[in-house]
DNA sequence: GGCTGCTTTGAAAGCGCTATCATCGACGGC
DNA sequence: GCCGTCGATGATAGCGCTTTCAAAGCAGCC
């Protein structure tokens, strides 16, 4: 059995409640130079001699010192933790976003806190009170609901990084994808395999991103000159079970067409199981595509084509943006462009 | 210009560098009460006349007065926080647990701060480092790798609420499902429909949770006296990846079967893959079951059969115990019985 | 040698709380 | 009427750090 890195589990002295007993006084007075010495080489704020160094990285080393950040935040300002505003911590579209984060801000030393909005702007506020009662240093928002209005004003205290969205102020950034473009993408690629009547299913409004979509689905229709039907087009809101109302909906009005285009994955799998359950194959008697590239529409069957989301890659350059502004700097990052994954939800019309 | 970072903004009458400078001696001052009195109202500590509470709640009110849970934890010992253990922060399976731990730990005034251990015992005692580091109550840890030892160990110094596993130690409680009853339940089921040729696609046996899953199948087909054919069993990894290869193992080997029961639904999308590729259909070629009870597989196609797994309430569950911990309490807590969810991918074997 | 102008160090003042201890009346018992 | 008690309150010592601020050491210079 080998002990772990556990440092000095208290000798006699019970262990306090704490694992690590060691104080920054403790290594002072074990390499015999004050405790201002120590802090200074901890943080390296200002020069101090090689040999007293020396004897601190010692000391350290010695004592296992592992300095406190509770302390630390409280007599420097800083709490080395950042706010992560997700809707819920178990989306499947937000999570790959989430370990961006965390695999980018881990190395820099700092720590996510992340907390579940639920879709609405007032749990979206909450998660703010929280977040800034708890002195996280910056937050970021991952496409909340919150006006742009609120972000700027809580970006006044507090560096604010938001995805989803296009917005400009003093400690604000924005990372938005082109959600117009992959909607326009998706639906070129359906049109290219011969498709004419694609059907339409649409976000929750209340998204931007949601109507960016349908704004590509009809630019690339109309580039194609093909008629905008709106029959073809039913209301969704993002999860599966509205994608296979919306395959009712779309049998009961009597509509005929050849391909749907839902405009996230989780609601082409609602379509898909719609469709299932009226012996309509995908992509034989109807071609499929989504939106999102979720890890399991690679799974799905069949294979979903979709419009590639770099969720992950969002969260790291998120997380990136907020390390440079909590650096002071301004950050600069550019979000990779749509890409259209064509799998096997989609073929050319047949005929 | 130097000043890297904004905290240090507190030069003129600006807002010093948090978004709620108001402390506690600033209400003490307003309601002409000592700083102490203020905080003895505040936790409760001891009686106080009841003009002096009202004065100072009135106080409160109007200076909006926030408790800075950074000096609370470093004067009170406790950061009212606790850590959580996951394996990958975007998990479908801890997903709801996730949430469960959030939802339950949010009205006692806590925080989770999650973790991934990414699989592996050596980045989950590095979590336990960074938490144990940032002074969190106490750890929740979801079906980790760490040895049983290890974790005791841990529990000497904070307490712990371990789910997957049986164990006890003071300062710890663990939470275990019954999963060698899930695979016998999943099994039962299929020889119930006829099937007597069932495959089995295994999970890592490194999760003692795989170990006894196929335990629970090879005690069903005991108890229906089919003979155990390990050529039907096949080593899986718990992705979906590993189910689409387990199906190639077992044409390949040329196995004759009517089912499969995949360890955890994950790998049943891949066998449904898998299959799927092979033009073999779900259910009419081949019944699917598979273990947990994803949010997605009741969306797949065709919905999946599977061994419900609470996941949301051990999420409750495990952080009721540590809150129950925390309070001084020796929890009680008792893991819901599994239960079968039969839905489309399994059906009576024709003939 | 005495002075300036550095650089390296230590002492000490917080950061915003909690918790302990001392204080101060009021009150009852003898 | 004095002492002991008790309940409410205030003063204060930390919690473990960061960060002035001033002192100390030291080189260079006239």
């Amino acid at each position: 059995m080998k002990t772990p890195t556990r440092p000095r589990a208290g000798a006699k002295a019970s262990p306090k409640r704490s694992a690590y007993p060691v104080t920054i006084e403790m290594v002072a007075q074990a390499a015999g130079v004050s405790l201002s010495t120590v802090s200074r080489i901890l943080n390296g704020t200002a020069v101090v001699s090689q040999d007293k160094k020396l004897s601190v990285d010692e000391a350290i080393a010695r004592l296992g010192f592992v300095p406190n950040p509770v302390a630390r935040a409280l007599a420097g300002g800083r709490t080395l933790s950042v706010g992560v505003i997700t809707q819920a911590i178990d989306s499947p579209f937000y999570g790959a976003s989430l370990r961006g984060i965390e695999d980018e801000l881990e190395p820099a030393g700092y720590s996510p806190l992340f907390v579940s909005g639920h879709w609405t702007a007032a749990g979206e506020s909450r998660c703010m009170d929280v977040l800034r009662s708890r002195r996280v240093d910056g937050i970021i928002v991952l496409t909340g609901r919150l006006s742009d209005q609120a972000l700027k004003a809580y970006a006044r205290n507090l560096p604010v990084v938001v995805t989803g969205r296009t917005i400009k102020a003093p400690g604000l950034f924005a990372l938005n994808f082109d959600n117009f473009d992959g909607g326009r993408l998706a639906t070129q690629h359906l049109i290219q395999l011969g498709h004419r009547r694609i059907a339409f299913v649409s976000g929750d409004p209340a998204h931007p991103d949601a109507n960016e979509r349908l704004r590509g689905y009809r630019a690339a229709l109309e580039a194609a000159a093909i008629g905008y039907d709106p029959a073809l087009v039913v209301p969704g809101e993002y999860h599966e079970l509205s994608g296979v109302l919306a395959v009712d909906r779309l049998l009961e009005r009597g509509q005929n067409f050849t391909a749907i285009f839902a405009a996230n994955d989780q609601m082409a799998f609602g379509v898909a199981l719609g469709l299932h359950r009226r012996s309509l194959r995908v992509p034989d008697d109807v071609s499929l595509v989504g939106f999102d590239d979720l890890p399991t529409s690679l799974y799905a069957i069949p294979p979903l084509s979709t419009v590639h989301q770099p969720a992950y890659e969002v969260g790291r350059l998120a997380a990136a943006a907020m390390l440079q502004l909590l650096a002071g700097a301004t950050p600069v990052a550019e979000m990779p462009a749509p890409r259209f994954v064509a799998r096997e939800s989609s073929r050319r019309l047949a005929g």
